[in-house]
RNA sequence: GGAGGGGUUCCAGAGCGGUCAAAUGGGGCGGGCUGUAAACCCGUUGACUUCGGUCUUCGAAAGUUCGAAUCUUUCCCCCUCCA
């Protein structure tokens, strides 16, 4: 294999399997390609989880390729049930028209939009999808399914094994994704669909579809599956996802995000999630031994991309002063109070629940019975306690909730 | 269409008239140890509370009972087998 993007893609592990990786080459060397990764829109945000792909389609940009984007508002309309345990929740065509808008602002970030060459295209599905006449459909595209091969793919085989239901509707996904890729091809010259390792057999539909309806060769990408030293899916957990859209999650927490990587990950993240040249990150692992500062190089190098240089600077200054200095470091959260409110009293627990540092009073009750929230660095022990203005050092109070969050609290 | 099994707190899964806000395990959260790591140990895990309690939860609704997650009826959903 000889192409610079195919080997770049092996290299920073990124390549899981392709159906025709000799092909696929060729077809790179030759000219500049077209690929597509499709992406779901049932979040107004994507998290982490969707992170390798969009580095994928960057990795295209730096090898002079069009990454196009598709943002599935038809597909998620039906509800992809690879890797999926039930059927999800049907959105609204106004809620997934949001979200699309939402997500977009994430690759436009993370995307190289100025060279027009490579600059991203994107496309939705409803716009093709939401046409199709069912008879026709089946005619053109149907025909060319058979539902024993549909059964054997593990997007339907899993949820059938595990005894848990299947609708019709989502059994077509599938098929509709196939048509995706044959339509990007037919309209957009796009000849490659990447993803990740649960899509392998949609991709391969999709691949199946363009030969036996225009008898070319179009190619499929997976990605591995990123599970984490712990085992965990990365950016899995619904309550703490990992959010890439800033106003989900902030530029600060992110950093910690990556700071906080399981060591057994450290290496392997800054080869998946940096800008860093592979063959430089190998001198880097070779010299640095302090794993602490292959945390801080991943975390700035995985924010920068996502939120720019001065924001990841800002965040790891951040970080510096509260975690190494001791020091009240801004760039933390603020809580803001009156002057008139602290002068009454202001309730510990009210403080908490009203800002959302954690969901209920009977939480926060509990943490902090559990010594686990400071002012200023020293444990709160009355749960009753009343913040009054003697409490504050100037006009601020440090709030800390367990070893890494932490609130500046600020009169104003 | 017929026969049977089942829907319990974030998940898995006990409970099968009061002692049930509901065992146990996982996950989450907090604490300890440490390196803002892992492993390990400890605590905690519905909401509100004047800390006495109060309110809402066991698929949905209605009912029996002093009292129901537990019994009855109807409805909804899931699974297995047969056709």
């Amino acid at each position: 294999m000889k192409n610079n993007f195919l080997q770049e893609m092996q290299k920073r592990g990124y390549l899981n399997q392709c159906t025709n990786l000799d092909g696929l080459s060729k077809f790179c060397n030759k000219n500049p390609i077209s690929g597509y990764i499709g992406f779901d829109c049932t979040a107004s945000s994507l998290h982490v989880g969707s992170l390798l792909q969009i580095m994928i389609l960057k990795l295209m940009q730096k090898h002079g390729h069009r990454p196009i984007v598709l943002l599935g508002g038809g597909t998620t309309l039906i509800g992809d049930p690879s890797g999926k345990d039930t059927t999800r929740k049907m959105l609204s065509n106004e809620e997934i028209k949001k979200n699309i808008d939402s997500i977009k602002k994430v690759f436009n970030k993370i995307l190289d939009t100025t060279n027009k060459n490579t600059s991203p295209i994107f496309v939705n599905n409803a716009e093709w999808l939401t046409k199709l006449k069912y008879i026709d459909f089946l005619r053109d595209v149907g025909s060319h399914f058979t539902i024993n091969k549909m059964l054997t793919f593990d997007s339907v085989k899993l949820r059938l094994d595990r005894e848990q239901s299947l609708s019709y509707m989502e059994f077509n996904y599938m098929i509709l994704q196939a048509y995706d890729f044959y339509e990007l091809f037919k309209n957009n010259e796009c000849i490659l669909q990447i993803g990740g390792s649960d899509q392998w057999g949609n991709i391969v539909n999709g691949v199946d579809l363009i030969r036996r309806k225009l008898k070319k060769e179009s190619f499929g990408i997976t990605s591995p599956l990123i599970t984490l030293a712990s085992g965990a899916k990365m950016g899995k957990t619904e309550k703490g996802a990992i959010w890439l859209n800033e106003e989900e999650l902030s530029s600060y927490d992110y950093w910690q995000f990556w700071r906080n990587t399981d060591d057994r990950d450290v290496k392997r993240f800054i080869k998946f999630f940096t800008e860093i040249e592979i063959d430089e990150t190998e001198n880097i692992f070779k010299k640095e031994k302090n794993i602490n500062n292959l945390k801080i190089l991943l975390a700035n190098e995985a924010t920068k991309i996502l939120h720019g240089e001065e924001l990841a600077k800002k965040a790891a200054q951040t970080a510096k002063d509260t975690f190494e200095g001791g020091r009240l470091a801004s760039g933390l959260p603020e809580i803001n109070l009156k002057k008139e409110e602290i002068n009454k009293g202001v309730n510990i627990l009210d403080l908490i629940a009203n800002n959302k540092i954690l969901p209920s009073k009977s939480e926060a009750r509990r943490v902090i019975l559990n010594k686990g929230f400071k002012l200023n660095d020293k444990i709160i022990d009355d749960e009753k306690k009343i913040l009054k203005l003697k409490d504050f050092e100037k006009d601020i109070l440090k709030l800390s909730y367990g070893k890494k969050k932490h609130y500046l609290i600020k009169i104003i």
